[in-house]
DNA sequence: CGATGGTGGCGAACGAATTCGCTACATACT
DNA sequence: AGTATGTAGCGAATTCGTTCGCCACCATCG
């Protein structure tokens, strides 16, 4: 028997996600132009990813303009906390706070980083009262 | 052309390797009665996995004993750092802090852990200076 | 020793992810 | 209008993850 598919994008699909977070609307071309910096593959690839991608409601398409405009459905923060969850579930049975301990502590943050920590760290605890 | 195998364990694969973290060195047999809990799925499997993982190198066999033990590669916090990482570098553009923030911002955690990560956020900040 | 039951291994099969070639149509260029 | 160029779509091919059926091998028990 077969598997079930992941609930998360995948690899690629973040890939253009991403492009289209920080870079807006774009069409196939422009996607596919930046997507080749960091990967090498064919237009027609590019072009068939976000045809599954709009399978998945990934992302939306405008079909009124030519070339079309695509763009995401959800928003970057929306799928970070998804891909978030997902990640405390499998791998940190359900625990924030022991990931957040690790990812503290494997990787250095800069002290501006750590100062807004601190000061959400502080509302948390006041709001916990 | 293909697509490269991933370099974090699968979805199956994180399970076996839960129940072998929590469970100590075990027999498939015993591997397989842990994952019926949570998993539909015939002895087989649960045997072909394992010979998939061994081939990945993540779990080690005992074929000295009958019946074989199995036994992590890697320990849990080794594991859970990479995907960590992997995550971070897919999802938040390698940038631990903004995680940090939305993990932190997104679910609760109890009063201890925050207290916890207080004191390691203190550690962090003086060894910086 | 021969039947019984569990262990381990192999290869087939299926869906999901990713790749691209080829075709059709739209647009632009002369 | 007629040709060159770019856009969109489809289906085929390939790999990975996961599943299982079937076979061989022990080991035990009567």
């Amino acid at each position: 028997m077969p598997r079930k598919a992941s609930s998360q994008p995948t690899e690629v699909e973040l890939q253009i996600l991403r492009i289209l977070w920080e870079e807006g609307p774009s069409t196939a071309r422009e996607i596919h132009n930046h997507l080749t910096e960091s990967r090498e593959t064919n237009y027609s690839t590019t072009v068939k990813m976000l045809s599954v991608m709009l399978d998945k409601d990934l992302v939306k398409r405008d079909e009124t303009v030519r070339p079309q405009v695509f763009q995401p459905t959800a928003t970057r923060n929306k799928t970070q906390r998804s891909m978030l969850t997902d990640l405390v579930q499998k791998a940190y049975d359900g625990s924030v706070g022991s990931l957040v301990m690790q990812a503290l502590s494997s990787q250095k943050s800069s002290p501006e980083e750590l100062a807004e920590i601190r000061r959400l760290l502080n509302e948390l605890e006041e709001g916990a009262k």
